[in-house]
DNA sequence: TTGTAGGCGTTATCAC
DNA sequence: GTGATAACGCCTACAA
């Protein structure tokens, strides 16, 4: 433990590519050749390189590094909200896997705004980052300038939604198998009359798709599908609760509800207790997401569709990173299955609905 | 709109200060000082500069200045966990801040591993960002690290808790005032007898500061403070829970719970529900964080004591950044007060106790 | 397999 | 006030 930890910068400098090799009385070039693990060289004196270069406590100028190499080991990651419940994990996953390949990440937040879209992203270029993960964003200004990115050399990774498919790489969850399975676990209960909270847009990108596997298993249990059944909603606990009780109101008649998240599920349930219905008694839930967060604070343990941010991160990392390395731009697409997390909001139709 | 947007990278590189110093026929120097405000120079020509450099779509190269100024423009944020349900909103804050400032967030997550704290620290330091920004850690491996890196150069600021008093800058809530208020308030709702739900490690930082307030609130009520009162629990739901129903078993008698965090306060009412008891007709129960995530999910809503971290990481990204561009480090404390939301989970003491 | 040389785009330090 | 010039630390040709 002789090293010299901490320093590169400040009056203190640390040692430079220039002192490992007058050191080693060999050239730069060999020790930057030796540090990098490239070309061809003897594995003595690579070796011998590799441990001075510790020994002196060495450490990359990643400044320097990206000016000559104009690769900036910098990953951009764009969300909308920093603060939303799960995207913590997804982070997490990306970082992970970032820090392993000495990638650092520069997140910036969309907040749901064309315009901060635009900015965020011209703001990612400015930065040079080698790559690029957007996660749920989507205005067609957006997109074009996203599909604009390779021309800079920028790798391009869409997150969660398959935003460009063929066109745009991407690391997404098959939606319509989610819908799918959360439908048929409510046929299997017996339910027939089943609604089904999407977004609140027009054409929003989960609600269209897990809409189709939700048609999909009515077709499968030979039950029409009842277009009425389907309802735009926002994606927050109160959005959930005022959108049923809506229904309540209009007089739709159901046992079960599909949601488009776990907060509107929740946000359901507690519009059902309000009206005086029990759940899974009277009325079954399945939500859309299995975050830890809620399950851990809301009772009853919800039944949703569960998909795991952390490894979608991990995979979205990989592939960018993938997609630098190889200087590739084809458009190469991931999807992961979701499951079904069977919790306490879904139980065998009693009602004679 | 005839600005080139898009770009530094690639082929088609963007234009440099040399291309602009060429086009309006002065030198590189120049147009680098009226980039970036400094020096004296006539009014016109900076206008004249600042005109054309943005005509023409130039972007700064971070890298080239960073090798040459040793300043990144880059701030590293150090918490336990990303996916922490209330971490979104400081990083929010810090982030919005940074933007503002031309900086980048870089942020590393510790998972309350000792030997990661250090790695991320100096992977910090290779990465040679400005200033650093922890929030809860605290090993001291780890802060004798923190209080060497002004050697090195690198502002250091403490976030939410005050590390180490008159030697780091710190930005903190006044925990004590915090515990003080929450107790009050029981104690104004006649409760005397009233648990404190703390941290479950020796002497934790808010849990120390905040049982200050605690028995302060006590003297001031003339009630004798009950050391058995002060309970180790950790920082979840679960814990909550299950260290509620370990009091009861012990046959402890209270009718109000104070709790270090709004996860452990909804976990105590779990348990106290799963005894039978009802809150606030039974116990009364008070939190800290104010999460709005936890008052959306949780039901009933919270009485709890409020800390806005978005402005919490404002304040800290503004102290840091001072911090830098004055070159000072003189330790700069900041605290801010805390305010208690009342929920719905405290009442008038109706119990014999 | 290894060395040499030049420059990436910027800013700091002098001059003028 | 403004300009010339020399680094900053590294990588990429190309030469040996």
């Amino acid at each position: 433990m002789t090293q010299k930890f901490i320093s590169p910068r400040g009056s203190g400098r640390g040692p430079t590519l220039k002192d490992i090799a007058k050191t080693l009385g060999v050239s730069r070039a060999t020790v930057s050749r030796a540090l990098r693990g490239v070309g061809r060289m003897s594995p003595a004196l690579r070796e011998r390189i590799l441990r001075t270069s510790s020994e002196m406590g060495y450490k990359v100028n990643y400044a320097a590094r990206a000016l000559r190499s104009r690769r900036s080991n910098l990953l951009g990651v764009l969300v909308q909200e920093h603060s939303h419940y799960q995207i913590g994990d997804l982070l997490e996953g990306i970082q992970d896997e970032a820090q392993k390949n000495d990638y650092s990440v520069l997140i910036g937040t969309i907040r749901h705004d064309e315009d901060m879209e635009i900015r965020q992203i011209q703001s990612m270029i400015d930065k040079h980052v080698d790559g690029l993960l957007v996660s749920p964003t989507g205005t067609p200004r957006g997109l074009q300038l996203l599909m604009d990115l390779q021309r800079d050399n920028i790798h391009c990774v869409s997150v969660l939604e398959d935003l460009a498919p063929g066109r745009m790489s991407s690391v997404s969850v098959d939606e319509l198998l989610g819908g799918f399975i959360a439908t048929q676990h409510l046929f299997e209960l017996n339910h027939r009359h089943i609604l089904f909270f999407g977004g609140y847009l027009e054409d929003e990108y989960f609600d269209s798709r897990r809409y189709v596997g939700y048609c999909r298993a009515h077709d499968i249990y030979g039950v029409a599908v009842n277009p009425d059944y389907r309802i735009k909603c926002g994606y927050t606990v109160e959005e959930g609760r005022r959108v049923l009780l809506d229904c309540i109101a209009r007089g739709l008649e159901f046992s079960a509800v599909f949601t488009i998240c776990d907060m509107t599920a929740a946000g359901a349930i507690k519009g059902l207790r309000d009206a005086g219905l029990r759940v899974p008694e009277h009325v079954s839930v399945v939500g859309f997401d299995g975050s830890n967060l809620v399950s851990s604070l809301f009772d009853p343990e919800l039944t949703s569709v569960s998909q795991t941010l952390r490894i979608i991160g991990q995979e979205a990392f990989r592939l960018v990173h993938r997609k630098i390395e190889s200087k590739s731009y084809d458009p190469e697409s991931i999807v992961l299955s979701p499951q079904l997390h069977i919790g306490k909001t879904t139980a065998l139709r009693k009602s004679p609905l």
